[in-house]
Formats: C-alpha cells, structure tokens, sequence
DNA sequence: TTGTAGGCGTTATCAT
DNA sequence: ATGATAACGCCTACAA
C-alpha cells in the first residue's frame, strides 16, 4: 500500500513520523512540540513529559533538512582536506569531529587528493548544503575558490598554514619556520652537506614552504642544500630510493631532512640496509612525529605539528562564533599553535633513550 | 537593512539568491529553471542559455536543503567508523568519499573512538539528515543501533566484516580466515612456540576474530598460542612493549603475529635493539600491509586487506541501489572482496627481495 | 515545452 | 505557555 491510488496531489510518500504525528499523540500543537525540542524547560511540566512519551513511543526523528530550511541555518560544517591518507588531516579531522558533534555539528567531508580545481568544486558543493562554516586546508587557493569562500555566508576557516589574508580565521603555524628550525639544529651537531627530501612539493605547499624554509636557513650558514623532490605520496619507499639518489650523487652527505617522517622512515630502513649508521654517518630528521618516530631505530628527530590541537581549535572558535549574531562582524583571526622540535637519536650521539 | 519594519511576517533573512530570482532573471517560471538543473536537454535551446546566463551572473547556488525536502530524499550517506586514526578506514573512507562525489553525493562522517554508544548516537544523527544510504562499520551492532537501522527508509551498508544477517549489503571479509592463513603460514616455516598481539581486544571486533582464528588453527596443531591483548590503540610501542612481555615469559617463543602492522613494526623495533634476528630465531606477520610493511627491514609478512576496495564496492553498490525505486525490494548481497596473505622475509629465509 | 499551485516538515511570528 | 499560520526554497503532478 505505498501507492494508493486515491489521494490527489498527495506527496506524502514517505510514513515517516512527523512532528505532526508527535503532535497529535501528545494532544498539543506541533508548535509546543518544537518549542519543546529546542528548550525542554520551556513548556509547562504537565505536558512536557507528554510529549517525551510520544517521541518515544512513535520513534520520532526530526527532520533536520525540514529544520534548517525554516531556521535558515543548517548545523553542518563543510571541511575540505587534500588527503585522508595523511596522518596530519586524518587526525585533525578526527579531533574536528568529536567537537562538532559534542556541539550537535555534523561534519561534511571532502578530499581533493591534491587534484587541480576540487577544492572549488567541493567548496561549491558544500555552499548547496548551507553550511555553518568552512574549513579548507591552507591559504593558498585559486580564485574561484577565493570568489566562493568570500560569497560564503559562513565562516571561513583555513588550517595547518598562516599566511595571506585570512577569510575568518587560520589556525596552523608556519611551515617556514619548521625548515628553519629543523635546519638549524642539523647546523648545530655539525651538519655541512646537507639534502631535503620531499614529496610531491609542486602540489602540496606546505611541504614546499617546509623545504623553501630549510634550504634558505642553510643558504644563511653558506651552504646549499640538495633538494631531492620525489613524485607521487609520500612513503617509505619514497625516501629509500630518494636515499639512493642522493647517495649516488653526494656520497659525502651527512644530514638529511625529510618532508614527512613516513619518509625519513624510508631512509632509516635504507641506510641500515646499506650499513650506513646513523647518527655517526648520517643525521635523519623528519617531519611529523608519527607514531613510529619515537619508537624506530634509531629514534627520529622531527617536528611535532599538533594535529590534534588545530582541529580542536577550529572547531572551538567556529562553535563559538556561531553563537554571536552573523551580523556582529567579528575580526579576523589568526592563530599559531606553533609547533616543536623533537630531538631524537637520529640527530644525536646521545645514548638512545628510547625507554625513558 | 536587515530587519525592515515593514512586510509583516517577512522571514526572508538571507538575501540569498533563488531559483525564483534566476527564473525571473531569464524571464521563465522557476519550473522550467528546476527542468533545467535537472536535464538540461529538457528545455528549449531558445531558453536554455538564457538560464544559464541568468544563473551564472547572479551566483545562483542551488539550495540542495529546500531541494531535498522537496524531493524526499537527500544526496548524503552517513559512514561510522570506529576511528579515523586507523590508516585501514581513513583509506575505505576515502575511496567511498571519491566515488560519492562522483556521483553528486556527500559523505557525512562520524567515528565512535570505540565509545560503546557512539554509534547509535551517530546513526540517529545521521537519520536525521534523510541521507541515502547509511555505511556502519562491522556486524555488531547494539539493539539501539540494529532498531535505527532497521527502521532506516535507506539502505543500510556494513563494512570490513561479513556474519550474522546483512540489513542490505556486507563489504568486508572473514577476519577469522585471515588469522587462520597466518596460522597456517607460521605453522608451514616450522613455528611451534607462537604468541598473538592485539590491541584493545576487548572493542575491536575484527583484530579479536583474527587472534581467534590464530588460535584456533594452531590449537588444531596442538600448539597453544599467547595471547598479548594490550590496552590502547595500535602503535608500534604496543609492539614493543608486548615484545618485551613476551620474552619474559615465554623465551623461547619463535612466532608472533599481530592484528595489526604497526604493533609488527614495533615488535621489529624491538627485535633489532634486542639484537634478535628476524626471521632466523623470531618469525613476525602483520596484518594490513601499510606502506612501510614492503619497505622495512626485514620486510614484513602481512595480510593485505583490500582496504580501498571495500570502499569502492560500497559505494558502487550503494549507487546502484539508488537508481533504482525504493519499493523494488532488492535482496540483501554480501560481497567477500577477501585478502591476500603476503609473504616477505619477516617469516622466511629467502633473500630480501625488496627492491624487485 | 512551459507555467501553476500544492506540498515537503520544520521554525518563527504573532495572537491568544 | 500554547496554538494558528506564514514562510523557508524547491520539486512535481497537472494543466495549458
């Protein structure tokens, strides 16, 4: 009996429940029936628990489409990462998620696997559902993208990188200053003939910001450093034959950092294959602190970029905005979770302290 | 201008642009805009540019909220994963996300963490969205959870995991086969005295079916396994640590397999600091075969999951269904994309064949 | 082919 | 505090 042939004009295909439905078993309009789903406190005590019985006992879930369309404000946030198979994104849009929804938020995904024109189009996408707000990856974007964000009547927040104007908000932490960092402290034990590896670093612009901060850090101290730019994701295997390379045409290399530690991971397997000690040899740095980076052999060097906190902040700053008026024009934001060095016996004569 | 004292019951907040403001634009009804969006072909050329026209110059960004409602059925499926952190499920994940978007659809996320209760949480959530279809990870559900699902309006998908009765559509694999071929491998190279690592056991289902069928293959030797079940998620440290437990009690263990390749890579870690040689006195497996499995030393023996294809065979499946009409009753379909045991010099002699 | 009008299930406004 | 009723923006059966 799904179709009925009577009934014309009746759209009503489906039998679900509706606060209608609620209404009329809990003898009381749908408007109380609303109002008390918003803020129990705010219908009288006799009927409140009335209406909870008949939610109850007829199985009632709201509408949210039918919800936001007459609120004019859908409690979904459209979050754009390149890449789930990176441990950075997956964990920040873990710590993303739990937030939104301890917040009643559900979080619409979309990944452009570093593919040319899908952020625009996942953007685009996104701004049919009407979102709360917007979280992209970086701050660089075509213009299509810029033109679609500004037109966003939402928030905009971009992460994992500072830099350019930001939309609404950025939170991350400069990728520069993480080359540098790494850069300086491969100066500090001694380093002189130093290589960069990374991958992919025409698409992916942190990596490059990473390598473009290292090499000039090490320009500073007047040497060059070899950057070895591998294609396709990054992955041990990447920096095992980027580790060969290099071999091959700087036999003398002393120091390498790597764009991520799945890479540096790479090369440790490849130099102890090789029989090349490290840290004696050969100084390893990483970049990510992975869950293997304390734990290989030796212990990596890398920067730790808080994955977590990025996410959480995000989405405790987006919560909070949206309990102010869209009309208050809030400021721009911008904050740097900052990031930390690791030193590890990968990079040190130390004994390996792995056990602590 | 936001709040005119003027046109009394005007909700009309958003001075967002409509489908009404694109037809008069065009100078057509808002039905033949609609026609237009649709199928394109369906209009006359004479009008047809003129939409389009119309539609670019005002920005116009279908409301897929009011389209939804309007049309009983929403282009969202919610997927629940116990964790995105696990490299198996942010790659099933991401596979699903691609092939959704290919197909107009959005993917709304959830993860329990592994909280008992998050699921039914997350599934009544995603109820309320109206969505497409609905992908759970597992057959075990709670009865909270199985009674949503049940009453879903939407086919219901269940991953990584085949048992009990399909709602509409398994996508996974035994978990209790694989454990057993890695069984039956270690028992081939002669381990006799064997131990099973796992992690959190207790709440995830699927690494709790591989130690079983581990176990139940070698008891069937007659060879009684250790079980190492260690708190917390899978990481190379749990590998380590179990490593070190392992030896204390049981010192002349020859084999270990564990559920999963991180904990495999810790107890390599492990094994090389201890200076034990793998494979000659300690055979390892893994399960999961991550990028670093091929790469380390030695190369680990894993049991390779097929995690992007269970993603894909999903949402193939899942778009198919849609294209058909809701009332056509399609049979429940189980679909076993298996797994493939992957032998590397962790449990063999031969010579390390890692750069074939 | 194009237009008209009713309905999708809520929320918000206003009156009681 | 509660209830009518009008949006919200679109889809779709039906008429023209």
């Amino acid at each position: 009996m799904s179709q009925t042939a009577k009934a014309p004009r009746s759209r009503r295909s489906t039998n679900r429940v509706t606060m209608d439905d609620v209404a009329a078993r809990a003898r009381v309009s749908a408007s109380s029936v609303s109002l008390f789903l918003r803020n129990p406190e705010a219908v009288s005590p006799r009927i409140a628990p009335r209406i909870k019985q008949a939610i109850d006992v007829l199985g009632y879930v709201p509408n949210l489409l039918a919800g936001s369309l007459a609120a004019a404000r859908t409690r979904a946030i459209g979050v754009v990462v390149p890449s789930l198979g990176n441990a950075f994104f997956s964990a920040t849009v873990a710590a993303m998620q739990t937030e939104f929804d301890r917040h009643g938020y559900q979080l619409l995904l979309g990944a452009t696997e570093y593919q040319p024109g899908r952020e625009a189009d996942l953007v685009r996408t996104f701004l049919s559902w009407s979102p709360t707000a917007l979280v992209v990856t970086g701050c660089r974007h075509d213009d299509e993208t810029r033109a679609l964000l500004r037109s966003a009547r939402a928030p905009v927040a971009e992460m994992w990188e500072l830099g350019d104007q930001p939309f609404d908000l950025q939170v991350g932490f400069s990728h520069y200053a993480a080359g540098e960092a790494v850069a300086r402290h491969m100066l500090e034990i001694g380093a002189r003939r130093v290589a960069f590896i990374g991958a992919r670093m025409a698409s992916d612009v942190r990596a490059r910001q990473r390598c473009e901060g290292f090499s000039r850090e090490m320009l500073k101290a007047g040497i060059e450093a070899r950057i070895e730019d591998v294609p396709g994701d990054a992955s041990p295997q990447t920096g095992a034959h980027a580790l060969a390379d290099i071999l091959q045409n700087m036999p003398d290399v002393d120091a390498i950092a790597c764009s991520n530690d799945v890479i540096a991971l790479g090369v440790l397997f490849e130099a102890q294959r090789r029989g090349i000690p490290i840290p004696q040899q050969l100084r390893v740095a990483g970049f990510g602190d992975l869950p293997f980076s304390e734990e290989c052999v030796p212990p990596l060097t890398t920067v730790q970029p808080r994955a977590n906190e990025i996410g959480l902040r995000i989405a405790q700053e987006l919560m909070e905005r949206t309990d102010h008026e869209p009309a208050d024009d809030i400021e721009p934001r911008i904050v740097d979770v900052g990031f930390e060095l690791v030193v590890r016996a990968s990079t040190s004569n130390v004994l390996t302290d792995h056990d602590a």
